[in-house]
RNA sequence: GCGCCCGUAGCUCAACCGGAUAGAGCACCGGCCUUCUAAGCCGGGGGUUGCAGAUUCAAGUUCUGCCGGGCGCGCCA
């Protein structure tokens, strides 16, 4: 496949022409224009905002400084831009030319996979995320990690980036000795090889719960637990065994939920906290050697400065329990190292819930001081908000009205098929089925992505399963009535292409059509999928407006064509995006 | 007690590192299917952006102090 040329994409290129000439009529190199998309029609496509700023710092007039840059925009001759203007206290608003804009629609139709350019500079990048704890059975808390780590691997890859995806279940920590004790205690005489472990562990969430409880009302089986860790991390052969049995039956379950859901996680990705484990005492003698351990109530610690907890004192980072265990900041450690040091990766990304925000702050900053990551690592710890109960407070997932990933699907799916077979009671059952799987999935999916990650959210099964409005049936379906279209058209076209823009919603729908890339850029950058949400909810909208305002089978031969061109665009860069999402579409609806 | 995050329409959320008159959806009210899929489109009501200051041409956005909510803070992950 031939690689995309990088090009640059609406913003960028108004971006580096506008700043400059500002830099040139202000005498400042670099000057920012700081461009964006009008904020309003009446401004234009585009504005720049930038001229004010610098006037202000000049001591000089803004309109004039204005005026100035202006004049330097005209004398360029930009291909793309039809003319500028002065507005209000200094802003410059920017219009497109039409024929530019069909130019550019016209060559990414003819060569889709340009809809996207490839970043710059492709670098590679670790992606961690989704990363359940294989004691369990992955509830609905799960479900936000793992499509916003999905979605920005999905991204990151398109731009032509070595995305590394690395699933770092939880397959090792204390809740596993407690597992382990408790089937041994269970299943009197632990025989392994021929035991009905799996049909015990047919509900993983039961029978946690039922170890739990153990381990919490009684200290003297907890004590068996904690020392269960310890033998299962030195190795003992029968620990492991039940252990692995442990593990692989979770992992069956994960990858029935990934799959259902369209998520790219395979087997290839994991990278369990055990595969550190051989790692860990490196890691207690790189830090020795850097003079950061400390032993402190006979755990090993280190304590950095900018650290401190209850009134003043060092916080540490525990790096090895007073019984010898290790916890998840050495794993870490481990990884970081891993990530850096063998993936060489340029950027980490952790799609991680936002309580864990200190412990990557330290682990971060542990890891910086003691030279396991080097210093033009990017470690970025992508936070996403805690999900509540009705009630406005924490979803405990202790407690027993955890709701499972699979069953929220399974309930995703019913009520779509329910609205489908409403809607459309000619198809027959499988085909409304296949609808309803694609719906269900995508609505489940749409409504977390769409929200910005970093607020708290309530779980809520209504808002979760609406399929009207800002929903992902909403794109689902003008993508199907863009293809219900573009099957009825007598004559295939030689090649796509928009050569005429009589109404207001054709340009408009256009030019949103080509600012897809400026908005993958921003996702990629800032690890916002909600953006891409908002963008195509937006692109879909204005495609409803097109399509009521502007016939397409039935207009005069060129505008059909062309109409017919803007709508097949239309369908390219929905479904692009919503591949992007994580999302499949559907030809019918 | 200390630290981090949050507070925007009745509800769920936007607002592109400080920009022009704060926008959508749901819900509610009223229009639009003999015309390319009505899971749609058009219109309407609804706001002192928690409160009070500060910074400046410009603050939902930055700073300070309160109020309210969430989370985290030594051997769970």
């Amino acid at each position: 496949m031939i690689r995309p040329e990088p090009m640059q994409n609406l913003k960028q290129h108004l971006g580096a022409l506008l700043g400059s000439c500002l830099s040139k009529a202000a005498g400042i190199a670099n000057s920012n224009a700081n461009v964006i998309t009008a904020s309003k029609p009446e401004f234009g496509d585009y504005q720049a905002n930038g001229v004010m700023a610098i006037a202000k710092q000049l001591q000089t007039n803004p309109r004039e400084l204005a005026q100035k840059v202006v004049e330097l925009i005209d004398s360029v001759n930009d291909k793309l831009i039809e003319r500028v203007e002065i507005a209000g206290p200094g802003f410059i608003n920017i219009h497109l030319r039409n024929d530019a804009l069909m130019a550019k629609a016209s060559m990414v139709l003819q060569q889709p996979n340009t809809l996207i350019p490839q970043s710059e500079q492709a670098v590679c990048i670790v992606v961690d995320y989704s990363s359940p704890n294989l004691a369990k059975e992955m509830h609905v808390g799960h479900l936000r990690g793992t499509i916003i780590g999905d979605c920005l691997a999905r991204v990151l890859e398109k731009q032509g980036h070595e995305v590394i995806r690395q699933n770092h279940v939880g397959d090792w920590g204390t809740q596993f000795g407690m597992l382990i004790a408790y089937l041994k205690e269970v299943m009197k005489a632990p025989d392994p090889g021929s035991d009905d472990l799996p049909t015990r562990l047919a509900d993983l969430e039961v029978f946690y719960r039922a170890a739990r409880k153990r381990f919490d009302s009684d200290s003297e089986f907890a004590e068996t637990s904690r020392l269960s860790v310890v033998k299962l991390q030195g190795g003992e052969p029968e620990y492991l065994q039940i252990w692995q049995r442990f593990i692989d039956e979770s992992l069956r379950h994960c990858q029935l939920v990934y799959d259902r859901l369209n998520v790219t996680l395979s087997n290839k990705d994991l990278k369990a906290e055990s595969f550190y484990n051989d790692g860990l005492s490196g890691i207690v003698t790189a830090l020795e050697e850097k003079n950061l351990l400390t032993l402190s109530a006979g755990a090993l610690c280190v304590f950095l400065p900018e650290f401190t907890g209850k009134d003043g004192d060092p916080l540490p980072v525990i790096i090895r329990k007073s019984d010898g265990a290790y916890l998840y900041a050495t794993t870490d450690l481990a990884a970081v190292r891993y990530r850096c040091f063998d993936l060489n990766a340029d950027r980490s990304l952790y799609v991680v819930d936002a309580r864990q925000s200190l412990h990557f702050q330290q682990v971060f900053a542990v890891a910086r001081v003691a030279g396991l990551a080097s210093d033009n690592i990017s470690l970025e710890h992508v936070t996403y908000g805690t999900m509540m109960g009705k009630d406005g407070k924490p979803f405990q997932t202790r407690s027993g009205d955890t709701i499972k990933l699979i069953e929220l699907l399974n309930e995703a799916c019913r009520r779509a098929f329910e609205l489908v077979s409403d809607k459309n009671p000619d198809l027959d059952e499988a085909a409304r089925q296949a609808i309803a799987d694609t719906v269900g999935i995508a609505a489940v999916k749409y409504a977390d992505l769409s929200k910005n990650r970093t607020s708290d959210y309530i779980f809520d099964w209504s808002a979760m399963l609406s399929f009207e409005g800002n929903t992902a049936p909403y794109l689902l379906y003008a993508y199907a009535r863009i293809k219900s279209i573009l099957s009825k058209q007598e004559t295939a076209l030689e090649q796509y292409s928009i050569t005429s823009i009589d109404a207001r919603e054709e340009r408009d729908l256009l030019l949103k059509n080509l600012q897809l890339p400026e908005v993958i850029e921003m996702v990629a950058t800032d690890c916002y999928p909600n953006l891409l949400c908002n963008y195509l909810y937006e692109l879909a909208g204005k495609f409803m407006r097109f399509y009521e305002a502007c016939p397409i089978l039935k207009a005069e031969l060129e505008s059909r064509n062309s109409r017919l061109s803007l709508a097949a665009l239309t369908a390219e860069t929905l479904q692009q995006g919503l591949d992007l999402l994580g999302i499949e579409t559907l030809e019918k609806m």
